[in-house]
DNA sequence: AGTTTATTGCCCACTGGTGTGCAAATATCG
DNA sequence: CGATATTTGCACACCAGTGGGCAATAAACT
């Protein structure tokens, strides 16, 4: 058989996707797994990868481009209500929702913990001020302080973004913006925004 | 040095205690870590335990176990209206979240997820009756369907447990509870509720 | 056509975790 | 004090994953 060169350039691109894939899947993914999942054999991995290390790194840089780049489209608004921004919020970062969650699989084991917070940090530190803005400003009614309640928020999207790509549910973001705004506490500004932009889908 | 026999029954206990908890901060701790964990050399793990999988399926007994002790106590209440069921339902399931915590981090690896989802099956399907009622008497003004939404109380819940656990904040399960009730959306209810019984910490 | 280049297949060595056997050490119990 | 039970230390074999060397192969480019 020995199937040689395909375009070249895809296959970099092909090896790093599906590392994304399967290591999303099960973080302990060896190379094998996800060379087959690429299409290509162990040793081809190696051609375009220092290593496993390295592999990681580069899908890491990946994730963490993509995350920069969706929330720069959220870092340019003026003073809005806390209730508008973090449904800006939410939706600017739902599109990235899966590489950010590649992040934070591989956070404990392939990448320092240290290294994801890092990356992870401008995120969560905008999501940790809106959050303190909406309370001080009494829209956020919600008594937790913004530190934990900013990671359960992070969770509480995760957790529907999965059912989403578990097909056990679907939504464009609109849905679970909602769901955020309505967790916060913030449920006369829900109806307002909502009205205002969102698809009524229900 | 060589240290033998302590009283003996301790050491499974403590390498069962040791287990839970350096393969919740590490799903994959080899049992030299947990061994060192529990204060015993690797070699005197296999003394008590077959090996890695029969140590990691005592584990899920011991947690199941609890699980469904704290279940049992909200099984009992008759037809109260849903906030306060689901307030009760945290309540009782906060003192075991550690467990729950580690029994779905041992779910993709050492235990099959098809076990675990048994396990947590009454949980999560009562977590679901009683969002679907709430939603249904309109007390849950929460737009997402049931099951999701569970997923996701589910996940907010873990962490904030988180949070206690990291001395990030601190709960007994109350101020978990509220955001619970928020977050399904029964605002008029949360108040309610927590003027009943909720003790005033804040 | 011939050359280049990526991919493949098979080789190997190294590491880390697992599971086990067996003799020695020692705390507890009678 | 002696018998018992348990833990320990060290031995080993085994397996899976990693990383890399090197020749053969076949597509793509000239």
């Amino acid at each position: 058989m020995t199937r040689p060169r395909r375009p070249a350039h895809p296959t970099r691109a092909r090896i790093l996707e599906a590392a994304g894939r399967e290591l999303g899947r099960d973080p302990d993914s060896s190379l094998t797994d996800i060379a087959e999942a690429a299409g290509v054999v162990r040793r081809t991995v190696y051609a375009h990868f220092a290593g496993r290390s390295a592999l990681v790194e580069g899908l890491a840089t990946e994730a963490a481009e993509a995350l920069r780049h969706a929330l720069a489209t959220v870092a340019a608004p003026g003073p809005d209500d806390a209730a508008t921004a973090l449904r800006r919020f939410v939706l600017a970062l739902w599109p990235v929702g899966d590489r950010y969650r590649i992040l934070l699989r591989l956070a404990p084991q392939d990448l320092g913990a240290a290294q994801v917070d890092e990356i992870l940090a401008p995120a969560r530190d905008m999501a940790t001020a809106i959050i303190e803005r909406g309370q001080r400003q009494g829209v956020f009614h919600t008594r937790i302080p913004p530190a934990p309640l900013g990671r359960a928020l992070e969770k509480l999207l995760l957790a529907l973004l999965d059912c989403v790509n578990a097909g056990t549910w679907s939504d464009d973001g609109t849905q679970s913006a909602r769901a955020a705004l309505i967790a916060v506490g913030a449920e006369g500004s829900a109806k307002r925004v909502t009205a205002g932009t969102a698809s009524p889908s229900a």
